[in-house]
DNA sequence: ATTTATACTTACCGAAAAGAGAGTGTGGAC
DNA sequence: GTCCACACTCTCTTTTCGGTAAGTATAAAT
């Protein structure tokens, strides 16, 4: 497939009104962060968990910014939070309809960086090595 | 569709290795900024636009944010700058193949956001309604 | 001689995000 | 009585982000 014809497939789509592009350009930019992609593909994956569950397969992540995420996804309607009421505490988090629906769109993406991150990375590389003969 | 069978479909993905996920966590974080998928957005309808269009184009965004995000969309092969040695200068900017990959690729979460902002907005409401009962 | 156009680059500053790490509540095991 | 488990929550510090505004280069137009 060229540039050309796919361009063109691509303006095809409908054109939508500034004020919805800036609606759905702010809940991507929301929804396309780092911990929010993670924990969606967990959840994708196990369908429903702790949040020491969470916080063990997300690794890297802080406790703070665990809790600041699903808190932001359970606001957006991504995930629903079960607190049961015993000592120590125990809550479980799943993603909702609407989540999965989201991590279905998102898997474009994925396999689109899965299929193309080495070319990122050349990508990168010739760019320094360019700026270094410069 | 229920939730269960489309996690199935959802399951059904190839797994793939931590390493390949944080690498494609990192580029996907990396492109899914506002300015970034503004950028590709514009560029995919005009296929070919001077630093100045751009700027005017991308309505908020500062000069140096834009130099910023355009250098960064270079780097990773996105996009490629044409300096022309004129005066005043003159510098145009396109989509690689690869980019435009990426422009399809976010087509399907631009959709998924263009269809369901209304329930996400309907669930902030929610939230918020909930937080204020308590 | 001065202004204009274009595409930056640089310096500075305040705001916002994020990490580290300690603290909290409570019932049951020991 | 003490400790542990769990899911936070709070504070403090560091880092990053992003905006403003000024500066640069140069040829042509006035």
């Amino acid at each position: 497939m060229t540039a050309g014809s796919l361009r063109d497939d691509l303006k095809t789509l409908p054109d939508t009104s500034p004020e919805v592009d800036r609606l759905v350009t702010e809940i991507i930019s929301r929804v396309a962060d780092k911990w929010t992609m993670l924990l969606i593909e967990i959840l994708t994956e196990r369908e429903c968990c702790r949040f020491g569950e969470l916080f063990r397969a997300c690794e890297g992540i802080s406790q703070k910014m665990l809790t600041q995420t699903l808190r932001a996804m359970e606001r957006d309607g991504l995930v629903t939070r079960t607190v049961y009421p015993v000592v120590p505490p125990k809550v479980e988090y799943r993603l909702t309809d609407l989540g999965l629906g989201l991590s279905k769109a998102f898997c474009g993406v994925w396999h689109w960086a899965e299929a193309h991150f080495e070319q990122i990375e050349q990508a990168r590389r010739d760019y320094a090595a360019k700026a270094e003969n410069e």
